[in-house]
DNA sequence: AATGAATGAGACTTCATTCAT
DNA sequence: AATGAATGAAGTCTCATTCAT
C-alpha cells in the first residue's frame, strides 16, 4: 500500500467514523427533542432517549456529559432554529408592519410544524434544577429577542414613527410577550391564521405608531 | 355532667381540633409555598415541607393525598390571592387606563412582596408530570384572566372606545401577556415603578383606543 | 390521660424508637463487617449489606450517608475493639516481655475470633478511592499504635533496659510491624499459638534489650 | 527479488512487527504501572491506560485478556524488578549485617525511585475481586521473600551465629515485616537514610545474634 | 391526630468489554 | 494489528409513600 493510499484509507476511515459520530448525535438529539417536548424534562429518561434513537444506553453519555447537557443542547438547537428563521424573514421586511407580521408568522409556522418545541425552549432551564450557573446562555435568547425589538423601536423613534415617550427596553419586552402568544399554543381555536396574525399585528402597530406617523409604519 | 355541657365539651374539643387541623395545614401550605418558589416542584420533597412546617414527615399525608395535591393547593392559593387583589382594585376603577394601570400595579406589588410566587403559579402544572388530568384547574386562571380582558374589550367596543376590528379573545390574551411582564421579574433594572408601569399602560391603551375615542379611554 | 402519663407515653415511644434506630444501625454494621471482610470493599454492595441485615435497601442510607461512610464506621469499630482489648491487657502487664507477649496474644486471639477483620481494618482506607480527605482518622490508628511502642521504648531507654542508640519512632514502628504478623493470617500452619508467640516475643525482646539489662526486660 | 532477499524482507518485517508488538505492550504496561500506583486498581480504567500509552482503547485487549491480567502483569513486573535488585545485592554480601542492610537499602532506593510501586505490588491482589484463583502467583512473592530469610536464618543457626531456639519460618517472616517498613513510605520524616537504615539493621541483628556470636554476624 | 423509621421502585451514570471498520 | 464507537449490565443513591407505634 502506498503512503498516499494509506493516508487515504485513514482519512476515509476517519471520515466514516466522524459521520457515524455525527449521525448518532443527531439521532439522539432528535429523540431528545421529541421526548422533552412530549413528556417534559423530568419524565424523560436518558434511557428513553437512547431507545428512541436506536442506540444503547451507554451511547447517550458518549455525546452528552449528562441529562442536563442534553437538554441544554436541545434548547439551544431549537432556539437557534427559530432565530435563524426569524432573521431570514426580517432581512426581507421593509416596514414595521411587515416585521411584526413576519415574526408572528414565522413563529406560528414553526409552532405548527414543531408543536411544543418553542414553548419548551422558551421555558428553557426553568424546568431544571435551580443551580443553573449556565443560565446565562438560555436566558440570553429571550433577552436577545427583546433587545432586537428594542433596537427596532429606537430606530422607529428616531424616524419619528414611534412614540418617543417609550422606553425601548420596556416596550421591546412587551412586544416580545405579545409575539409569544402564538407559541403558547394552548388554543387551537383562535380562528384561522390570517385572522389571528392580523389581530395581533394591528394591536402592536397601533400601540407603537406615533400620532403623526399616519400609516407610515406599514407603508 | 349535663347533656348540654357534654355537647359543649365535644363542640369545644372539636373546634380546637379543627383549629389545630387547620393550623397544621396552613403551616404546611406556607412551607410548601416557600419551597416550591425557592427550589421548584421537583427539588422540593414532602419531607422538606414537613420539616420547614415543623411537623412530622407523615403528617404531610394527613392533609394532602400526595405531593401533586399539595402543589395544586399552593397554586390555587396563590392565584386566588392575586385574583382577589385584582378584583378589589378593578372594583374602584372607572376608566380603562385605571384598569390597566391598576392590574399592573397590583401584580407588581404582589410580585415584590412575594417574589417568584406569581411566576410559579403562572407556570402552574407544566412542572408536574404530563398526565394533567387536573390541568383544567390550573389552566383556567390564565384562561380566566384572558377572558376578563376579553370582556373589558367587548364592552369598550360597544361603547365605541376600542377598535371594533379586534377579536376580543385574541387581544384579551395579548393584553394579558403584556401585563405578565411585570411578574417575570427577571429585570430589577427597569427603572422605577412609575416609569415602568406608565410605559406599559401607554402601550396597551394606545393599542386599544379607537381613533374617535380621543382620550376617552383614560377620562 | 394525665400530663405525667402523656410524658411517659412520649418518653416510652421515643425510647422504643431510639432502640429501633440503634438496633437497625447495629444490624447494618454487623452485616457490613461480615461482608467487607468476606468479599472486600468493592465486591460488597449496599444492597447486600441491607439484605443481610434484614432491612430495606433504602434503610442503609438512613444510617450511613454513603457506602464509604459505612466502611469508615466498620474500620473504626474494629480498630476501637482491638484497641480496647490491647489497652486492657497492657494495663496488667509489668514487664516488657509481658507487654510484647500480651499484645501479640490479644491480636492473635482477636484474629482467630474475627478472621480477616484486623487485616481489613489495617488495610483501612487504602481500598477506597484515593481522594481520602479523611485518611487522618484511619491512618492514625497505625500511627497511634506505633507511637505507643515508641513511648514504651523511650521509657525503657531511660531505665537503661533498652539500647539507647535506637530512635524510638523507627524501632516503635518496626516492633509494630512484627506484631502485625499475627493478624496477617495467611498461614494457619505456624505451629501452635504458644510456639508462635514465644518465637516472636523472643525476637522482639532480644532486639530491644540493652547489653547490661540481663533478663531485666522480662523480670 | 531473490528468494533469500524475500525471506530477509519477511524476517525483517516480522521482526519489526514483533518489536512494535513488544513496544505497544511495554507502553501499556508502563502506563498501567503509573496509573495503578497513582489511583489504585479500581480507579484505573483500561481506557485510561490506553490513552496514557497513546494507543487506541481496543488495543489494550490485544495485549491483555482483561483488566486483571494487566494488573497481574504489573505486579509481576514490579516484583521481579525488586527481586532482581535484591538478588544482585545479596550476591555481594558476606555478613548478615551486610545482607540486612543491603536488602533495606535496595528496597528503600527502589521505593524512592518508584514511589508507591512496592506498596502496590505488596498489596497485590487483595485489591482485586475475591475470586483469587491466581493468588498463588502474587502471594508467592511474599512467601518467597520470607522463605529466603528463613534459609538465611537456618544457615546462621547451623553456624552458631543465630539463636537456635528460633523457628526459621516465623522469624523469617518477622524479619521480612521489619524490612517492609521502608516501603510503607507513610513517613518521609524518618531522618536521613543512613540513620533510618542503621536503626532497623541494628534491631534485626540484635534480635537474631546468638549470645556467643559476638560481633560475628557483622564481621 | 401525629410521628418518623422503613421501604423499594427507579433514576442517573459508569465502565469493562466487543466488534465493525 | 489497530481503532474507538457502541454496548448494557450493574452500581450507587433518592424519594414519594406507607405503617406500626
Amino acid at each position: 500500500m502506498s503512503t498516499q493510499s494509506k493516508i487515504d484509507a485513514i482519512d476515509s476511515r476517519g471520515a466514516r467514523q466522524d459521520q457515524r459520530r455525527t449521525e448518532s448525535r443527531q439521532r439522539l438529539l432528535a429523540a431528545a427533542r421529541q421526548l422533552f417536548v412530549e413528556r417534559g424534562y423530568h419524565d424523560t429518561r436518558p434511557q428513553d432517549i437512547s431507545r428512541l434513537a436506536g442506540v444503547g444506553h451507554g451511547t447517550f453519555y458518549l455525546y452528552f456529559s449528562d441529562k442536563q447537557a442534553c437538554f441544554r443542547a436541545f434548547v439551544e438547537q431549537a432556539q437557534a432554529e427559530v432565530d435563524s428563521l426569524i432573521m431570514k424573514r426580517l432581512a426581507v421586511c421593509r416596514t414595521h408592519e411587515e416585521r411584526v407580521y413576519g415574526v408572528l408568522e414565522v413563529s406560528m409556522d414553526f409552532t405548527k410544524a414543531n408543536p411544543g418545541v418553542l414553548k419548551a425552549a422558551w421555558a428553557g432551564h426553568q424546568l431544571m434544577s435551580s443551580d443553573d450557573s449556565g443560565s446565562a446562555t438560555s436566558l440570553s435568547i429571550v433577552e436577545q429577542w427583546a433587545e432586537r425589538w428594542a433596537e427596532v423601536i429606537t430606530r422607529g423613534q428616531k424616524a419619528g414613527l414611534i412614540w418617543d415617550d417609550y422606553d425601548p427596553k420596556i416596550i421591546g419586552y412587551a412586544v416580545l410577550m405579545v409575539t409569544s402568544v402564538v407559541s403558547t399554543g394552548t388554543r387551537e381555536a383562535w380562528g384561522d391564521k390570517e385572522h389571528f396574525l392580523t389581530n395581533l399585528t394591528r394591536f402592536v402597530l397601533r400601540g407603537l405608531a406615533a400620532p403623526g406617523a399616519g400609516g407610515a409604519l406599514s407603508s
